[in-house]
This record gives structure tokens, C-alpha cells and sequence, in this order.
DNA sequence: GTTGCAATTGAAATCGATCCCAATTTTTGT
DNA sequence: ACAAAAATTGGGATCGATTTCAATTGCAAC
């Protein structure tokens, strides 16, 4: 494979001419002509290895989430993806199934890499331990945050958006609503907090489960609400892969929303729209999370300074068939 | 940040010594110990870019598809990336949106990468096109191939699966039967051809339309068939996000599965178990695609030469409520 | 025809690792 | 204890680009 030598030579200039018209450098039109004409015959491709050795940027960030087969980081991730790359950056994509050992070997390898900046959605245990400042890349952390703010975040107003999902059930007259919570990120822990303050406001209990963030666990932990003898009349469900779990667990046990059971949750996943007369959920703007995410890790790139800010998104509630008025 | 020879340094070795502890080379057990103490203390990371640069393997693999956010490419790159990384290797995930330029950028994109091979679900387009031995790495392509061998290639045997669609409709009763396929890539065209072959077999006609592989397209395109004066008693469907737009499109026209319509298609994606008493699909090993594809990979690498190979992998039919027995 | 200044160009150092080869140390056999 | 063989270590070149700095060229003004 050619390099730039030979482009060099066969262009008739120095090696540090073809550089410069590969960076755009300044170089008078009949060279840089010669050049580009030189670099077509040999099919000249530069060494990025090479480049980023020499030029100490590698134009990569990295995109840590916990399973991109949940369609919440399948979206935010091609919303990223598509950024970077307008941005002539690359992504390395890489998936800890919200185990901290893995969160820490990814960050190792992105230290490794050398990479520009990061986008993480991390585990609570890692948000705890974590020292950004010793990582030597920005971080910007997406869906979850540390609550003592010392790395950019994009996430949502989650306590507003669980709270808005109580208030819209007891809209509907229900009132034994139980909650059921992912158990390793803190939007699992801020949902329950606007889902426990929006029952108390309404002078109600406000059970809730906590459940690994797998579907099998949301299932099995919903059959066992759903056989208890006080069975709740609502749930409300942190995600959208435990929302999987609780319909599996309603279809299995023979039940039906909203009649039995009334549903609201998060994430307006495709298949949400299309059960029944549609699942009551908070949609998530998961373009615009992945599109702000990067822009804050470019404007952190452009001032490394600057203090540390939080956006924070609203979610927006679509009222459908699974919250239908109590009978 | 530290480098090699600050190690050196600190550990009183050569920088030589360093890197053979880094790559498990020949060093006595005090010396590494040594040395790793070294690194320990000044928290060093070896830079990849130089590394690669001077070994010329960059152990980092190209995975090229239309759009992660379709759920078996989703599960196929799970299924890459885990495997990649088991390997030591890293992925560059691309989305084409059956885009032939973004193709031929991206082609482009992993030349300079030097990756050290590429997994590639191409257009038909580039199919015909493109000359795999310019290219520099091996490439394995996914779910789609080139008629004429020359790379290798993990396919689905579409046309038996599109046939078994076909027979188990029949078997249920049905007739007028229509198709819907997807027009940029060669997987659509295959399918089409069992489910052509096992119409003429049983003496009927075989009604297909091809549309761009949106859900929207699909949905516009059902609509319309769905209108027709002489409306299909059955629809076979080339994939899962078309068959996303021929339910909404029942639905927007108000009718029912099987009652109205009888509805078999491709890819069981979590929600298609959910719809009404199931969607009957065929069901693609998404896991097992991107393993063989992985392990293809790696050995085109061991042998280069070795003559291209294409492993065809049987679907599984999941007869659901979709297509339960005519009235 | 100089002089001066800006615009181009080239030579050589450099980024941080690996790899080849020679030098040194350790081990083995007798 | 000594020679030969094996294992370990270090020095220096090298991967392919960018970058710095100095040299050269071109052009305008006098």
C-alpha cells in the first residue's frame, strides 16, 4: 500500500507538500493539482495509525452503554454516531451489560485509544468510584448523572416525568399504583423518587420493586405483585425493557390492561404504539439526548475549563390505551 | 501521560524490555515483576496508535450495516462485538442507510483505518460493483451475498424460508396470497424467489411488491394493496421493519389479523410475540449469524488463501396466531 | 535591477511503540 | 571449572505520518 513517500515522489515534491495537502495546508493550485492527481493513481490512502501518533489527536470518542440491543441506546447511539461522524470523529461502541468490571476495562481501553472524549451512561457503583479528572479525556454522561455534578450530563427530568405518570393515573382514578425500578442506575432511583413523592403528595403508599435491568427479572418480579393477594390496580415501570417484562408477565398471568391492570412506563419503543389500544408511556427525546450529548463533549473540547453543566430534557407523556379510566 | 520509556526509566530496563513485557515476550519474572510495578506506579497505558503503527496490525475490525436501530442488525452487532472483543479486537460501527456512497465512505474510512477485516451487509448495488481484492483487508458479508462467490459470506437460506412461509399459509387454508420486499438488497430478491417458486408450485399467482426499506414505504405500500378492489387474503412480509409498517397499516385501515388479513413474515423481534395471539415469523439466529461471521473472519486471516466460503443458516418458522387456519 | 516581504517548499526531528540483531548473562553438560 | 548452548537484555532502526524551522521562490515597489 502506497505512503506518502511515494505519493511524494511520484508527485515530484517533498513529503511534507503531500501533507499539506492532505491537511489542507497552504500549497499553490498547480502542486497541490500534481499531488492530488499523484495520490489517485497510486489509490493513496493515509495511515490514520500514523497520523494520530504524530498529530496527538485521534478525532474518536467513545460511546460506553450497557446494551445496545435496548432500543433507548440503540436510538441515542445512532443519534451520536451520526454527529461524530459529521464531525469527522469515529466512535467505538462498547457494551458493559451494567457491570462495573467491564465499565472499567472499557475506560481503560479508552485511555488506551487515546480518545477524544466520552459519552457514558455508567452504573451507580461506577458513578460512585469514579474520578473523571484523572481519566484524561471529558467525559459527558448520557441518561444518568452523578448528583454531585463534576462531569457534563444530558438526562432526563426524571422525577418530573415518574411524577407526571402518577399524577395522569390518579387523573384516571386510580389509586393503588405500585412501581417497579431498574436497581443499578440512578434513573432508576430518581424515578422512584418522583413515583414515591407524587404518591405521598396524594397521601398514598407507594410500593415499589427494585429489579435488575433484564426483562426476566422485571417478569419474574411482576408475576410475584400480580399474585399477591393484594394486587395492585396500576404500575408503573422505569423502563422499556422491564415494561417487556410486565407485559409478559400480565399476558402470562391471564390479565389485561387496562381492565385488570393499567400500565404507564418509559420509552415510546416501537412496539408500545401497537399492544392493545397502546401502552401509556413517557417518550424520551433519544435523538436529541444523543445530539446534545455530543455537542457538550465538543464544547468541552473547545473549553476544557468551563464548569460542568447538566442538561436536563423534558419527556413527554402520551396517554394511550393501557391507563384508560378505571371502571 | 506516561510512555515507554518513562517505564523504562522507572523500572531501570530498556524500552525494549518494556514492550516485551507488554507483548508477553521472553523476560525473567523479577524483571517483569519489576516493570510492572513501573506501570503501576506511573499508571501507564500503552499508546495504540503507536503500537499499531509500528506492528502494522491493528486488531480492530470494520462492521457495515444499513442502521443499527433495525433489530437484527442490532442483535447481529451484540453479537460481533462481544465476540471481536473476546478476540482482542476492537469494532468500528458504521450505519449506511442502504446508502451506496456512504458505502463506498466507509469502504474508504476502514482502508485508512488499516482494519484488519470488515463484516459488511451491503446494497445490491455495491455488490455488483465492488472488486473485494482492491479493498486490502477480507471482508465477510452478512444476511446479504454476491451470487457469484467471491467473498466469503453468513446468509439466511431466504429462499427456503420465504417457501416455508408460503407452505404454511397454504397448509392454514390460504390463497390469495401477496408479498412485500424490500428493494435495495439481495435478501429481499432471494426471498422473493422462494415465496415466487412456491406460489407457481401451487398453481397461483404471486403478487409482490418492492419498496424502499422504510416502514413508512411498507406501510404506504400495504395501505394500497389493502385498498385494492381485489384485496390479498394473506401477506408474507421480507423483514421486520417492513412488517412494523404493514401492521400499523392494517391497523390505520381498521383491520384484523387473521380475521381480515393473514400476516407471515421475517425476524422475531421481541414485540412480534406480543401482537394480538403472536406474529408468525421466521426466526433468523441473530446470534448465530454474528458469531459465524466473526469466526469466518478469523479464519480468512489465518489462511488468505483458502477459497471463499458461504455458510447458509436455516431460519425457524414460529407459527402464531398471524396466520391461524381461514374461517 | 535591487530590495523586501509574503507565499511556498523541503529537510530533519518527532510521535511512542515494536522488532531485529548483537551483546550479555545464565544455564547446562561434562 | 570451563566451553557451549540457551535465555535474557539493550541499542538503534523503523512504522508513516505531522510539524518546526529554515531555505527558496515569486512578486511588488522603488
Amino acid at each position: 500500500m502506497a505512503k506518502i513517500k511515494d505519493v511524494a515522489e511520484a508527485a515530484g515534491v517533498s513529503a511534507s507538500t503531500v501533507s499539506r495537502v492532505l491537511c489542507n495546508g497552504p500549497v499553490s493550485d498547480k502542486v497541490r493539482k500534481r499531488v492530488e492527481e499523484a495520490m489517485r493513481q497510486l489509490d493513496y490512502r493515509p495511515n490514520l495509525a500514523a497520523r494520530r501518533l504524530r498529530s496527538q489527536h485521534t478525532d474518536t470518542i467513545g460511546l460506553i452503554v450497557s446494551d445496545i440491543r435496548n432500543p433507548f441506546f440503540t436510538a441515542v447511539s445512532r443519534a451520536v454516531e451520526d454527529e461524530a461522524y459529521r464531525n469527522g470523529m469515529r466512535v467505538i461502541l462498547c457494551n458493559t451489560d451494567e457491570n462495573p468490571d467491564k465499565e472499567a476495562m472499557y475506560l481503560r481501553l479508552m485511555q488506551e485509544e487515546r480518545v477524544t472524549g466520552v459519552i457514558f451512561a455508567p452504573t451507580r457503583q461506577t458513578v460512585a468510584n469514579l474520578d473523571p479528572a484523572a481519566l484524561g479525556f471529558p467525559v459527558v454522561m448520557i441518561d444518568r448523572a452523578s448528583r454531585d455534578v463534576t462531569t457534563d450530563a444530558v438526562v432526563l427530568d426524571n422525577r418530573r416525568a415518574a411524577a407526571a405518570l402518577v399524577e395522569h393515573l390518579l387523573a384516571q382514578g386510580y389509586r393503588d399504583i405500585a412501581g417497579v425500578f431498574g436497581n443499578t442506575s440512578s434513573t432508576g432511583m430518581e424515578r422512584h423518587a418522583g413515583f414515591a413523592e407524587a404518591m405521598q403528595q396524594a397521601g398514598l403508599p407507594a410500593p415499589a420493586q427494585f429489579v435488575a435491568p433484564s426483562v426476566e427479572a422485571a417478569e419474574q418480579a411482576v408475576l410475584a405483585m400480580l399474585a399477591a393477594e393484594q394486587r395492585p390496580r396500576a404500575l408503573v415501570v422505569s423502563n422499556g425493557v422491564l415494561m417487556l417484562g410486565a407485559v409478559r408477565a400480565l399476558k402470562s398471568a391471564g390479565l389485561h390492561w387496562p381492565q385488570d391492570v393499567a400500565l404507564a412506563g418509559f420509552d415510546n419503543d416501537v412496539w408500545t404504539e401497537l399492544l392493545g389500544d397502546g401502552l401509556t408511556v413517557i417518550e424520551q427525546p433519544v435523538g436529541d439526548i444523543g445530539r446534545a450529548a455530543m455537542a457538550m463533549l465538543l464544547e468541552r473540547l473547545d473549553d476544557a475549563g468551563r464548569s460542568p453543566r447538566i442538561v436536563v430534557l423534558q419527556g413527554k407523556l402520551l396517554a394511550r390505551g393501557s391507563s384508560a379510566p378505571a371502571a
